[in-house]
DNA sequence: TTCGTTCAACGAACACTGTTCGATAGTAGG
DNA sequence: CCTACTATCGAACAGTGTTCGTTGAACGAA
């Protein structure tokens, strides 16, 4: 309003340095808060101001070093992707090359839980998804799958890879969210669910009735392992000995 | 404060006989609303004050009818499913009758775009999913898988259809953002992905470079024939006489 | 008919969110 | 030394989901 807003700070030298003189705020720095924010409270506390927290700053100055919230997001994402270990591709061993990739996925994926839920929330095109891509793409065609079907087979295996991961983060920040370790907390809702398709009317849902049982049999792991087989099952109907 | 807060509202008959008049207000009707709204507008245009305006009202009184935004939008994503012609099982045709549900979910989910990315990120447990569960597990099981496999074949078929279709309305998202024709769009993207994977350091991206054409060959649908494909395949393994 | 109870409706408020703007401070270059 | 620049960041904006306390109308009992 009037020119006496500019009264000087008391020159008892200058109290701080640089306000925090912690790091110098870049673009690092910032995923490296944000992931560390994410692996301990979880998605849904990452905001911008907290991110921000974490670096002793305010929300607004992260915006000089990246575009806005999904872009951080992602470039976290990507940071995740590079700690997936790659093989080169070992014509011989296509099968159990791919497995590995996948295991190693759902591994690191897991370990950073709720990161999975970006993976699907944006078309992955950081250095590390393509990383992953010419990977899983050189094992299926050194493997002899023909490039047509190996490209879409990459291109459906990475959705699968997200999906899963995705599905399995809902389940832990439900898990976390009830505060029971995680052991009760899969007992419990499998046998909910199995008593639940136990008291259906026969009539109408014959089939959940009656199958109950296995319906709840295997936990996640189990059932990614089964999808992993089924598309590898699939895809062997393409080799050139194998339909 | 004072008993003066009791002052009669001036008694001009009564001006509104109930403020709208319109619609009775019920789960019913605010999921219809809702989904108009998804419709029309797409789901980030879908707030508690956008659905509640669309029917005359404030966003509090819908929370007399549905617990929170969450539930309302699992309501409307089961509502979705309902749409889903199913067929009665016939072990002859179980391949035929899997393509046809994992088709008419396709379709519908496709047609509300955006509502499938409510179904990913929640566990559908509405009577509609219930039925689709139910018929899927009829199919399989009564066209010869045995019982373990099917039931874990139906929770990755949806798994697959659900991330499929949440994928597919980011496109949809993206290419409305954009405000490109569909098929403009579609070649752009493409064409770009095309292009920047030709530009790839051949060293360390043989595959990616030299695949570009087939990478880009093919749109939505035709991968996710594909996939279904794989799956199918795969499953095949387990029945009696294929393995 | 009149009273009392019940409950849907709803305006206002709370605590957040992502993002932008304008002022500020610290530094590098001429 | 002064200028130009740029990173920093407090404050504000427009929005979010949700809760609270008050309304007002309907309904059963007396």
């Amino acid at each position: 309003m009037c020119a006496m807003s500019e009264i000087p700070a008391p020159p008892w030298r200058a109290p701080r340095r640089s306000v925090s003189a912690r790091k110098p705020l870049s673009r690092d720095t910032i995923v490296d808060a944000a992931l560390a924010l994410l692996d301990r409270e979880g998605l849904d506390a990452v905001s911008m101001r907290r991110v921000a927290e974490e670096l002793n700053t305010g929300a607004a100055s992260l915006y000089a070093h990246v575009a806005n919230k999904e872009e951080l997001l992602e470039l976290a994402y990507d940071r995740v992707l590079g700690e997936i270990e790659l093989p080169e591709p070992d014509p011989a061993r296509w099968r159990e090359q791919l497995l590995e990739i996948a295991r190693a996925s759902y591994r690191v994926l897991g370990a950073h839980s709720d990161i999975a839920r970006v993976s699907l929330a944006s078309v992955p095109t950081g250095p590390n998804a393509l990383r992953m891509g010419e990977a899983m793409l050189g094992v299926l065609i050194s493997g002899g799958v023909p490039p047509q079907q190996a490209a879409w087979a990459v291109d459906r295996i990475a959705l699968y890879l997200s999906a899963d991961a995705y599905e399995g983060s809902l389940y832990q920040a439900r898990q976390r969210a009830s505060g029971k370790p995680v052991d009760e907390f899969v007992a419990d809702y499998f046998g909910q669910v199995h008593d639940y398709y136990r008291t259906l009317p026969t009539g109408r849902f014959p089939y959940l009735n009656k199958y109950a049982d296995v319906l709840v049999q295997g936990d996640g792991e189990v059932r990614f392992e089964f999808g992993l087989e089924l598309i590898i099952n699939g895809l062997a109907r393409y080799l050139p000995g194998g339909g």
